[in-house]
DNA sequence: AGGGGTGCCGGAAACGTTACCGGGAACATT
DNA sequence: AATGTTCCCGGTAACGTTTCCGGCACCCCT
């Protein structure tokens, strides 16, 4: 389907129309400075030739090329296809077009230097501002502007969208102990990600505060995957004092935790309890209660947000922080 | 997040360390003609700068840029979203890049020109080849390969994988009337999509085949989304004689079906039972019984076609097909 | 000792575009 | 009639890279 010939460049357009160059580009850019005649004359000759601008050049030269970029570790799980979504519908809105740049590996020792890099390498060419998702940096250096989605430090220093991971945590445990859940399993996430440390956090710091001793056997430490909470949910559900209710540090985890107990025989949510985190699509599907994250409004905003920035305006609020909210559907029953 | 500064070019890593810029052009491009003195000596100040070049610029100069481009008319739908996981998978193992690239609008009629405008921009600047998802041209002038995923047209004339269409919905229709229903509903897609022409035409011809006449009233026209398709349900089943199965022309439409059901307090599969097209993911969790078109794989496949055109070898297969498989669920019962 | 490699590097052209400057023609103003 | 103004348009310098060409050392031969 592709025929292999060099591609038809600016200079052919002004050859064919008889016009210089600086012309052709007038036309193009839609600067008034050209007769009504003349203006029609090249835009037929671009229809003929099947020209499109370079989209390398162009941006080299001018700084202005209507694309958003979002840069993404991961581009394959629940998670990242939300923010996906909720950024498309922005930049809908915006009449934006959008380049998501991805590796598609997920370096668990994802460096800073190596974001500045995809920074940089979006940001100076061909996007007038770019999202990233999950960053471990505190600031980028870049010609124009960043928005860091669901950043992964506590503090950025930075405009950037984050979810209110301890309150969300806070309630999910909140809600087990209302049911009178006092043996509570927990399956963590990527160590490497600030969100899991919150949540681990919160579900340490209730279970205190309720006078429920921390205990280390109903601690498991998972990464976010489906797989490996399996493995979890399996070492959990064997002890000779099983939880009666699970938290999951996210939805593919619970996932995991369903699996398992469909294996073992277990009744969800007659014998055990479980929440997730996340309410990704699929939480609807398998009825599972869990922290609504609302991930899609994450990418929405921080759109919005870079969009203002690309303006020039100054944001009321460099911080937004998306609230959670506890889903209650069919895995969790009282005690 | 971003420091506004100018960013820093070639020219100001060759100054800091020293040398040509020529020479800072080769470390980056891993030429073996440097000393590994030099190498490393430049190889630090790029660090310490976090220089990374220009995508824009270079592209411009050469034509290498280890990065697929996939253009794709909408990123929301879960087709999709499977076509992007089936590419990302490829891109990992051959370790390219991947830039997506959407106005995230889709356009009812979608041109070639417009099309071709799409390929132009990535192609001839910043990609080394270009995936294209259901497009409606036969053929794109462009200087680097391109390779089409589920296209438009009947045959198309460059490389191109497509999904055994007629065979899955002659598979569908085949397995409800095995299960002895006569009587069937069925939803229409989008019908400026291709693949909704050959599913009903599977759809009508299986019932001529065995002696069944085609009545229009049971012949619905939906787009592939859930909302219109419980509009068309809904007609369905309102009918004097409503029909004891439906084929829906794409999952998305048999989760209207299923919506509406519930509405209705028809039971499925007792009083009616249904059979999808697409198996998206959801369709496990609805244990929809349903075609899988593995849409991931077409995805899969059709970036590896581009990789061996990249590397400049030819295909031994210009047209891919993706064999389609009846996955029988639980939402379909003998009569 | 002179000639031919070889290893390493710098200079300059080229890629396709836009921004800036300036200039000619036509028309309006004193 | 001379002087501005306005409307178009062309020439040229960037933008940040890579590639090509060539050149200077140095070493190894004979």
């Amino acid at each position: 389907m592709a025929i292999r010939k060099r591609s038809v460049t600016i200079i052919d357009v002004a050859e064919a129309a008889g016009v210089s160059v600086s012309t052709v580009s007038r036309v193009l850019n839609n600067k008034d400075d050209v007769s009504e005649e003349t203006f029609q004359r090249v835009s037929q000759v671009i229809d003929d030739l099947g020209y499109s601008s370079s989209l390398a050049a162009r941006s080299m030269r001018s700084r202005k090329t209507n694309v958003i970029g979002l840069i993404m570790p991961d581009v394959d799980d629940p998670f990242s296809v939300e923010v996906i979504r909720g950024v498309n519908r922005a930049i809908v809105e915006l009449k934006y077009d959008l380049l998501i740049y991805t590796n598609g590996d997920i370096p668990r020792n994802i460096s800073a230097s190596r974001e500045q890099q995809y920074v940089t390498l979006l940001n100076s060419s061909i996007t007038d501002g770019v999202i990233i998702v999950t960053p471990v940096s505190r600031r980028f250096s870049s010609v124009s502007p960043v928005v860091s989605v669901d950043p992964n430090i506590d503090n950025p220093s930075g405009p950037a969208v984050i979810a209110t991971n301890l309150k969300g945590a806070t309630d999910a445990m909140q809600h087990l102990l209302e049911l009178g859940h006092k043996r509570i399993g927990y399956i963590g996430g990527r160590t490497d990600l600030l969100s899991a440390h919150l949540r681990l956090d919160a579900y340490k710091r209730i279970l205190e505060q309720n006078g429920i001793p921390v205990e280390q056997e109903l601690i498991t430490s998972g990464d976010f995957k489906t797989e490996t909470a399996m493995k979890c949910a399996y070492q959990l559900l064997s002890l000779d004092d099983p939880p009666t209710a699970i938290f999951a540090s996210n939805d593919q985890s619970a996932v995991g935790v369903i699996a398992v107990t469909e294996f073992l025989g277990i009744r969800i949510p007659e014998d055990l309890s479980l929440v997730g985190f996340d309410n990704i699509p699929e939480a609807a599907y398998l009825d599972l209660t869990t922290i609504d994250q609302n991930i899609n409004e994450m990418g929405y905003v921080g759109t919005k947000m870079l969009y203002n920035l690309i303006q020039g305006k100054t944001l009321d609020q460099v911080l937004q922080k998306i609230e959670t909210k506890l889903i209650i559907r069919g895995t969790t029953l009282p005690i």
